[in-house]
DNA sequence: CTAATACCCGAGTATTTTAGTCAACTAATA
DNA sequence: TATTAGTTGACTAAAATACTCGGGTATTAG
């Protein structure tokens, strides 16, 4: 299994949307600076996001991106599927041949195990997140976070 | 989280000690062969497994590892920790702390999710898998194969 | 006593994966 | 028509993984 930066950037990112994206589409560049992410590496992550049906761009000025579905219908495994971060945790990728062909002693275990994983983060929602309390505190820190930095860098600029 | 061969390997050798270590010590070369893992490596996983306090060794012909408890109050967090694998999926090892020193917006989701793994592999022993149909015959099919290798190879030495 | 066995340990390396960059492009719109 | 913002592919640095190698040391069977 691998779960990573990958996985974890793709579940911030698409929170943000469900946060910010309530009438108007929201850029990678919002994104980029609220989350703190790379904004190419933001744009990988959304190409695939975007083959997956997750979400829907628009271009141009005043573009970006938006959610195709509520987010009450988009699951956290979902999104973790889309940008290719497997949460299978077996060797055989469930093909049971990881012993020279045949079926070693743990695969079972791994199995169990990856549905598990699986269950787990297909019962939870970006709806459910957004509703989250301390969800709302860190979203709320962060939009004036950026108010704040924006008024020095105008300060300076004077 | 990273789950990969090195936690895979840690519990199928720990897997095979508790089938095959019934009453005397079993030999890294013996698990190498049965369960196709380099020797090499194995004794490098078998240094933390020991460090850990999961398994003893007995030097000198005959000798080899075996486990310190019993095979019901071996948990396979417990191995998976032993070699090193953290099971933790937050990106900042629980401290919260990886958006530039304050919480990410997702942090709460990875803990609850570490929390749902982590349980999991607490709640199963190695005894617990040992009980089960489907290794006991992987391990009979394991043996088998080695005895008719061996076969072969004296056919042709002959 | 000694040779063989099997654990012990640290250093080194090839491969893979990840995280992130860069540059050139297209579509939309103000 | 200039600017915004998505689209794409190739490329790179760094890290982690999965090993290997070589020389140890303790133990014991003969
Ligand atoms: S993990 Fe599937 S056969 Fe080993
Ligand atoms: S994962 Fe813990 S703060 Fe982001």
């Amino acid at each position: 299994m691998r779960l990573t930066t990958r996985g974890r950037y793709a579940v911030t990112a698409m929170l943000d949307l469900a946060l910010h994206a309530q009438d108007r589409p929201v850029s990678l560049a919002e994104i980029s600076e609220r989350q703190t992410i790379s904004l190419s590496y933001l744009e990988q992550l959304f190409s695939r996001l975007r083959q997956s049906g997750l979400v829907a761009s628009v271009r141009g000025p005043g573009g970006g991106y938006r959610l195709v579905e509520s987010s009450a219908n988009i699951w956290v495994a979902d999104i973790i599927d889309a940008v290719n971060e497997s949460v299978d945790t077996t060797n055989c990728q469930g093909r049971g041949d990881c012993q020279s062909g045949s079926i070693c002693l743990t695969h079972h275990l791994w199995e169990d195990l990856s549905q598990q994983i699986h269950n787990f983060l297909s019962s939870i929602s970006l709806a459910d997140l957004v509703a989250k309390r301390n969800v709302q505190d860190i979203a709320h820190r962060q939009v004036t976070q950026l108010l704040t930095l924006d008024e020095n860098v105008r300060a300076n600029a004077c």
